[in-house]
DNA sequence: CTGAGTGCAAACAGTTTGCATTACT
DNA sequence: AGTAATGCAAACTGTTTGCACTCAG
């Protein structure tokens, strides 16, 4: 056993990870607590980012939004992405590519990070229980008071790695 | 022991790591070895980040070689930073602040990762023999063939912690 | 009705690029 | 001498901001 041992750790780049389920309403139910409206824009990333699963770009989800006919301003969408970030409902996440990303934060503090393939640059998802717990070991022993990490790996994905090989 | 636990570990976040020895030298050589040229601006950028350790910002390196008046275009060092990273000799690294940061890469591949305070920004350094080997093994079992990896934690420092929790 | 939310366009910051000039080798 | 490296300034890209308008509550 070895890569056998891929379980629960589910080290594996899973496929695009499923929408976490209730995000949507979650969120909706935060704003409102705070008396934040959500009309227009607001609700309209909220759906996009709640369908969605993995990291989007700032133009992404305004693109996607536009396909969808619903209309709504590049500066909105940084806007309201901003402003779910700020009430720690989106994770925003730097893979290097000049342009932030975006996704749903789970209220459970579930989370996964991402591999970004060096040729083609696909990013995908990843979740390994060892690594949390070396992060979290870890966070123990710094003199700060951790309150998020991020993990970034490089390397090419198995596509590309192949037709590197295979030529 | 816990947080005596820390030895080879070294999870505590170290001032500043002291510059890699003879990162310098080996940079250029490494250029010269390719037939590159190192005058100027080149030489002042290898020089500069040898001379500090941790990451710097592209502006922050520029500030400093004027103060040194060792006067170098901004586009000067953009491109030697891009030339050393395409070779391998410096790290990119992102933190999330809109400004790529870059450091040198040490030969023998011993590396770091920075913690970035919540509040005030500050970034220190730190290394974790346990984190590594969560990476490594994790690594191993994903699909891709992994080069590269990087971890940014955030969190609050000790001086804005304890600034936050006294008032 | 009233202010929070939005759109638009202009402003910005970081980074890249074209081209003429400089200076290693 | 010949060519890679540099400087300058303009171009680009992602993101933010000011202001007038609109719509949800």
């Amino acid at each position: 056993m070895s890569g056998a041992s891929v379980q629960h750790g589910s080290a594996e780049p899973r496929p695009p990870t499923e929408p976490p389920a209730g995000w949507a309403a979650h969120a909706r139910a935060e704003l409102r607590r705070r008396g934040i409206r959500a009309g227009g824009a607001r609700a309209a990333v909220i759906d996009l980012l709640a369908a969605q699963s993995c990291c989007l770009p700032a133009q992404g989800i305004w693109e996607r939004l536009r396909r969808r006919r619903h209309s709504a301003s590049l500066a909105s969408v940084y806007r309201a992405l901003d402003l779910l970030h700020d009430l720690g409902l989106v994770q925003q996440i730097e893979v290097g590519e000049g342009a932030a990303r975006y996704e749903p934060a789970r209220p459970d503090g579930e989370h996964h990070h991402h591999v970004v393939c060096d040729d083609c640059g696909a990013i995908a998802a990843f979740s390994d229980d060892g690594l949390e717990d070396a992060i979290e070991s870890l966070a123990g022993r710094l003199r700060h008071r951790v309150s998020a990490h991020e993990v970034v790996i490089r390397g090419a994905c198995p596509d590309c790695a192949e037709r590197a090989a295979g030529s």
